[in-house]
DNA sequence: GTGTTTGTTATCAA
DNA sequence: CTTGATAACAAACA
């Protein structure tokens, strides 16, 4: 479920709570989760280090750790939230009730049936990964094996390196493939996914199945600032809950209200008035206005 | 029972 | 080689 302005907002949130703050325990309930190591492997090498940063690369979050002794190797953690990862920190101890916000299966406290992992953290503090389909993952790594994890991903669309030259030439790349195929390759450009390529696409009046060799210079520019500013909007209101999405702190993302075509087939454009259509491109449902996108 | 779902990867078909 | 479609992972919901 989280694209970029959902990771960003959990990553920004712990960076606040955890940073600084060494795990006393930690307790896994689904193998999967943590593999390529065992559940004990994974418990057993965790305790005792201390986070020191808490950082994104595309839709991945990576949780920084040093251990205590100077000549230990440190360790990142990675972790990726897949389709209904929620990362929650609560900093009091025991059980904790996630105000208003019941959870998929109704659920409203933590730990509930869908947490995977429960990292106990020395003054108290939990952090918990929630994970209903259980397609996310957390997997604990050296530095060179967190390279090598990130080193497929393409350009970050909020960096300045983001330009319309590189959106071009990912174009060229993909003829007589779709726009939306190239904005959902996270080799090409990182971050984005079903809602906010939808969106992109109608504030920048394209329509999201076009051709992408056929886009002209000015299509591109608007194209790229479109993405720009939808995703920096979406960080605003703290990401799009639209199913099982929340913050850090468990609560909901304010997004939604925003949302141009996503989720909203059948009802009016709020620009033009038409109907909203969905369609099945690229194996996804793709929302547009016939009338606003071209 | 049917179809749908924010992500990603593997496999098959044209 | 290119491209698209589908299934798979797994679970909930309408």
């Amino acid at each position: 479920m989280p694209e970029l302005p959902e990771v960003e907002t959990i990553v920004r949130d712990l960076k606040k709570t955890i940073v600084g703050q060494t795990i006393g325990s930690v307790f896994v309930d689904h193998a999967k989760t943590v593999a390529p190591l065992t559940i004990k492997e994974f418990e057993l090498q965790l305790k005792g280090l201390k986070i020191s940063e808490v950082s994104r690369r595309a839709k991945i979050i990576i949780i920084s750790l040093n251990q205590i002794s100077k000549t230990a190797i440190p360790y990142f953690l990675l972790i990726h939230l897949k389709m209904t990862g929620q990362l929650i920190f609560t900093p009091q101890k025991g059980k904790i009730v996630i105000g208003g916000h019941p959870q998929p299966g109704g659920a409203t406290d933590l730990p509930n049936k869908f947490t995977r992992i429960n990292l106990k953290f020395k003054d108290g503090g939990n952090l918990y990964f929630n994970d209903m389909r259980k397609f996310g993952w957390a997997r604990l790594m050296t530095e060179d094996e967190k390279n090598k994890t990130l080193k497929p991903y393409g350009v970050e669309p909020l960096s300045v390196y983001f330009t319309e030259d590189i959106l071009k030439s990912i174009f060229t790349r993909f003829k007589n493939r779709s726009i939306k195929k190239a904005l959902f390759d996270q080799n090409y450009i990182a971050g984005l996914g079903n809602i906010y390529i939808d969106e992109a696409c109608f504030i920048s009046g394209i329509k999201p199945d076009k051709q992408a060799s056929l886009l002209t210079d000015s299509e591109i520019k608007n194209l790229r600032n479109a993405i720009i500013s939808v995703l920096k909007l979406s960080i605003k209101s703290r990401g799009t809950s639209a199913r099982n999405y929340v913050t850090a702190d468990g609560t909901k993302g304010g997004f939604v209200k925003h949302l141009k075509v996503y989720g909203r087939e059948g009802k009016e454009c709020k620009t033009c008035g038409t109907l909203i259509l969905k369609i099945k491109h690229a194996g996804r449902g793709t929302h547009f206005c016939p009338e606003c996108q071209k």
